[in-house]
DNA sequence: GAGTTTGAAACT
DNA sequence: CAGTTTCAAACTC
């Protein structure tokens, strides 16, 4: 090793890796020297990533180490079986640490750009086990460089695949067999290029792989706030992370569905090389949802989750992959692969085989096709993937603005669209779709296809569409003075941090659809009034448009307005404030019990948690989830349906209707930001059985900001206002800490929300409320103890 | 296409 | 945190 403090602060955090020590054949892998140094990857989970990136915009990180990447038990497992790989695993991990740009990008970066910068280094993921990976990285710090090369020849190494058959049951002769079909079908030239790149040498490798680093920043800024923009991020993480790992690996003209397939090359080369069967589900999944986030746009939020335990043997992808492999690769020769409606196939969870043969080429293709520069890949995000048609010299097909143009409008354009582009056999077919979508794009007015108009933003500032969506300003766009660009990504990276630095969520989803499974048992759908079940993430604040016209953000993303929304006389079509509140308060109702089980949190909920009698929530939500009755609308039609309560909400309307009448600066909890103070605290400090006496809050908490934008982390201000402020106020600092989404921190939020909620005085005249409070005194009583 | 309206973002 | 200003999209003509 080269001894450097950086690589002995690793082998002593290594010296105590689970892993490793239940490994002891270690010690007789070509890498048993590296291995001594190396760092488990929950340091990495926990250091590196938890603290830095997640707390500030990911939630819910660990999503992210379901890949088999960098799920410790995974890997666990894996080493059990294998050292090889293990050591190419840990290898590859511990480059995170020793990549010394990886820690500089951390740092520069916001927080969300960050995570893709963290799991998209291909330096940092790309590992299959090499014993040239002991040289490569003694050789120096060009992690990249030579990770990429030891990748290189990793894939042509026998340990590797050998293991991979030995152990996957595929027999030699498959694997040899389909990578030769392959080969043959790939371009002459391509090939030749490719070996042509590779016997460069270490040169020309790190040549490539230096500006592949520098590309991949800017990448990361689409690429970043594409997965900020879903509710997937973690798993659009995911797959970028496998993703860009595959770029490296490959590096060559693969088209999109090829590297999304790709983008599980690792996943499933480590499944397969550790003998367990290939995931391919999750590869699935990751196409699916690329292929959905790609179509939706940063509002992408399917409600599936990583798939995950449909294991699908290699076996099986060797099968499916001579079925399918000639018709895949024929259109990946022409670059037509991966549209989003062809991806979309992939979608189904029958086509699984399908996928995988996709995938397993794409493994394939990546290790005959490295060491191809490929400067020009400007791979966009997770959710778009990459459009790669490159020539293997690097060169892109297509002039490097219609292949951004390309990248963009794949992002948006319908299906039919991409028909036509699939239907295409040349590359030229391809340029001149992407030239004809630009004249046209005018029309396009979606999500991917920003255009912005910028004349004194700089195209840096959330006035931007651009810039606010995450995506670099094109040569189409009528913007002046414009430094939302490639070139001047630095510039970009720090204005998104200082947006960053004052909302932490300013480059998150306006509108954000509701997981139905985010929040298991206790969320419901039901009382979303719009069929998408999304709603904007703040709410709007119109005030002459009535919500009728693109002037409301809520119009504009066909959702409708809740109780987060602070605009006047909503008419919004998709559903107004009023109706909302009113459809809450009709369910409580009529369901209240129901409600109680399974109700979910959220603040334009206030109503029906207000006039929940039973609820110690009650007096909190008087104080501090008040709806301004600035809306003289909306305050009308919430006091009809408030009066259509039942009296056994022993909640008057006057009391109601006084509430709201407060000064509006008092409910520190009425709009978007305040479910993001209570969310986790009120979640996380009751089990289900204690829902029945609080479930209004879960309303209050988690009703329009969905799980990726609640941030425990935020002081739940509302506490100011309890007259016990002594017990419950957190200091900032403390708040800052607790943006670590580690379990720890929530519980440190539920502790003190336990203690805090008891000592709210008993705003509401009932008893049973008191009986309630009584009882969290009780409780509080034993968290204290 | 120019001018106006609108509301979000930014600023104070 | 509220009020104001700036900004660019949406809208109108």
């Amino acid at each position: 090793m080269d001894g450097s403090p950086e690589t002995n602060r690793v082998a002593a955090a290594a010296a105590s890796s689970p892993a490793q020590a239940s490994s002891p054949a270690v010690q007789e892998s070509p890498f048993s020297n590296f291995l001594s140094n190396l760092t488990p990857i929950n340091t990495v989970k926990s250091d590196s990533y938890s603290q830095r990136l997640v707390g500030t915009f990911f939630p819910t990180p660990p999503v992210v180490f379901t890949s088999p990447h960098i799920d410790l038990e995974r890997e666990t497992s894996f080493l059990e079986r294998n050292d090889i790989v293990e050591a190419g695993y840990k290898e590859c991990n511990t480059t995170i640490f020793q990549n010394p740009s990886f820690e500089k990008e951390v740092q520069l970066c916001s927080a969300s750009g960050c995570i893709d910068e963290y799991l998209a280094d291909p330096a940092k993921v790309d590992c299959t086990g090499s014993a040239d990976i002991q040289s490569s990285i003694n050789a120096g710090k060009e992690s990249n460089t030579e990770v990429h090369e030891v990748i290189d020849g990793s894939t042509k190494s026998e340990p590797l695949p050998t293991l991979n058959q030995a152990e996957v049951g595929l027999p030699l002769p498959s694997l040899t067999q389909i990578e030769t079909t392959i080969i043959e079908k790939i371009d002459k030239n391509s090939v030749d290029l490719v070996t042509r790149a590779q016997s460069r040498g270490q040169n020309t490798a790190k040549e490539v792989s230096q500006h592949h680093r520098g590309i991949r920043r800017h990448l990361q800024f689409e690429t970043a706030v594409a997965q900020k923009s879903s509710n997937f991020g973690n798993h659009r993480s995911l797959c970028s992370l496998t993703h860009d790992t595959d770029n490296l690996r490959s590096q060559s003209k693969l088209t999109n569905l090829k590297t999304l397939a790709s983008s599980h090359l690792d996943s499933k080369a480590f499944s397969s090389l550790q003998g367990v069967s290939c995931d391919t589900s999750q590869l699935s999944s990751c196409l699916c949802e690329s292929v959905r986030s790609s179509q939706i746009g940063g509002n992408s939020s399917t409600s599936a989750p990583i798939r995950s335990g449909i294991g699908l043997h290699l076996n099986s992808i060797t099968r499916s992959t001579s079925m399918s492999s000639d018709v895949l690769l024929s259109r990946k020769a022409t670059g037509c692969l991966s549209t989003p409606d062809q991806m979309l196939e992939h979608d189904n969870r029958n086509n699984i085989e399908h996928e995988s043969s996709s995938s397993f080429i794409s493994v394939v293709l990546g290790q005959n096709y490295s060491s191809v520069g490929n400067d020009q890949q400007e791979s966009q995000t997770a959710a778009h993937t990459t459009f790669t048609f490159y020539s293997t010299d690097g060169v892109p097909y297509l002039p490097c603005d219609s292949m951004h143009q390309i990248l963009v409008d794949q992002h948006s354009v319908p299906c039919e669209e991409m028909n036509a582009s699939q239907d295409a056999n040349k590359i030229e077919e391809l340029n001149e779709l992407s030239q004809k979508r630009k004249r046209r794009r005018g029309a396009e007015i979606s999500e991917g296809c920003k255009r912005c108009n910028c004349k004194k933003s700089k195209c840096l500032k959330l006035y931007c569409e651009c810039f606010a969506a995450g995506v670099f300003c094109l040569d189409s766009c009528a913007c002046e003075n414009c430094y939302n660009k490639p070139e001047f990504e630095d510039t970009v990276f720090d204005a998104r941090q200082q947006i960053e630095s004052r909302n932490p969520l300013a480059f998150a989803p306006k509108v954000v659809k509701h997981e139905i499974n985010s929040l298991p048992n206790i969320m419901e759908e039901a009382d979303w009034t719009t069929p998408s079940s999304a709603r904007h993430k703040r709410g709007c604040n119109c005030k002459k448009s009535k919500c009728l016209k693109k002037y409301c953000e809520c119009f504009q993303a066909n959702v409708g307005c809740s109780g987060a929304c602070r605009c006047d006389c909503c008419q919004n079509p998709c559903g107004t404030k009023a109706d909302h509140e009113y459809n809450r308060a009709e369910k409580w109702e009529t369901h209240p019990a129901e409600k109680l089980d399974t109700i979910k949190g959220g603040n334009d909920c206030i109503k029906a948690s207000d006039m929940d009698p039973y609820s110690p929530w009650e007096g909190l939500s008087v104080i501090s989830n008040l709806t301004p009755l600035s809306n003289p609308c909306s305050s009308t039609r919430v006091s009809s349906a408030s009066s259509s309560m039942r009296n056994r909400t022993k909640i008057s309307q006057a009391q109601l209707q006084s509430s709201r009448l407060q000064p509006s600066g008092t409910g520190h909890l009425k709009r978007g930001r305040s479910p993001v103070i209570f969310t986790p605290q009120v979640f996380e400090s009751k089990g289900p059985s204690q829902l029945s006496s609080d479930g209004a809050s879960y309303e209050r908490m988690d009703d329009d900001i969905p799980e990726l934008l609640k941030e425990p982390s935020i002081p739940p201000k509302v506490v100011k206002g309890s007259p016990n402020q002594k017990r419950v106020s957190p200091p900032q600092s403390r708040a800052e800490k607790l943006r670590s989404r580690s379990p720890k921190g929530l519980r440190s939020g539920r502790k003190f929300i336990l203690q805090a909620m008891p000592s709210f005085p008993p705003l509401s005249p009932y008893s049973d409320s008191k009986a309630i409070n009584d009882t969290r005194n009780d409780h509080k009583g034993t968290q204290n103890n």
